[in-house]
DNA sequence: GGCACCTGTCAAAGATTCCTGACACATCTC
DNA sequence: GAGATGTGTCAGGAATCTTTGACAGGTGCC
């Protein structure tokens, strides 16, 4: 059976992708969770960044679905939030962008913060 | 001759063209643009914005290479600029951002005003 | 208890981006 | 010349995003 074709992302769902990316600091934080997962505090000290503005970032980068974090229990009982890269594809052409602009719910622009979902 | 591998873009100018991308306005721009190129004034018109503020998004668009403005001379003598957009193709995955993300400039960040190239 | 490590959140300051109104210049038409 | 349409730019305020430092809570070890 043939690949299924490309999927059509939402509007609202393209544009955090395409705004959580469009970052150098979150291009970095993926490319470090790439080659290993890491827990929040080690990741900043590995990339040189203050907790409170990764944390930012990872929720940014999650509340996208590009990365997902998982709070588990260390042996020495420390709870530590582990975050890893999702397996994820897009695909950027003119197309898409029209197809993805006709579903902009003009929320996803005011809900950013209301955002609890 | 079978299709070229996927090119790897820099992280410069992926970041360009996400940030680019990641915007309500420029996506609806850049569909606007797919049905039928046209020029500033008329554009603004068309989708309600002013066009001091038009004419920033499309030089950011064109920035990113995802579109392009040539100025013509109308029959009438007057001079338009008509915009269109570029069969851009880009696809999003971790490896690409990873990859991107090695090849930062930093100046990428510092640069984009000073950006007279 | 005191120290080290983890998690999370908040408020305030800084830096950018976004948006608007005003201005300057050019051409054609009445 | 006055008016309509086109182009482009600039200054200033509004809205966002980014970043930092301080705090609070939790667990294990000396």
């Amino acid at each position: 059976m043939p690949e299924v074709p490309p999927p059509a992302p939402t509007g609202d769902e393209l544009l955090k992708v395409l705004s959580a990316l469009g970052n150098p600091h979150r291009m970095r934080i993926v490319a470090a969770l790439m080659e290993s997962r890491n827990y929040v505090s080690a990741l900043a000290r590995e990339i040189g960044m203050g907790r409170p503005l990764l944390h930012m970032h990872l929720q940014r980068l999650e509340a996208a679905g590009l990365v997902v974090g998982t709070l588990e229990l260390a042996e020495d009982g420390k709870t530590m939030k582990y975050f890893e890269v999702t397996p994820f594809f897009y695909e950027l052409t003119p197309h898409i962008i029209a197809q993805a602009a006709a579903t902009i719910t003009e929320t996803a622009d005011r809900t950013a913060k209301e955002e609890a979902k």
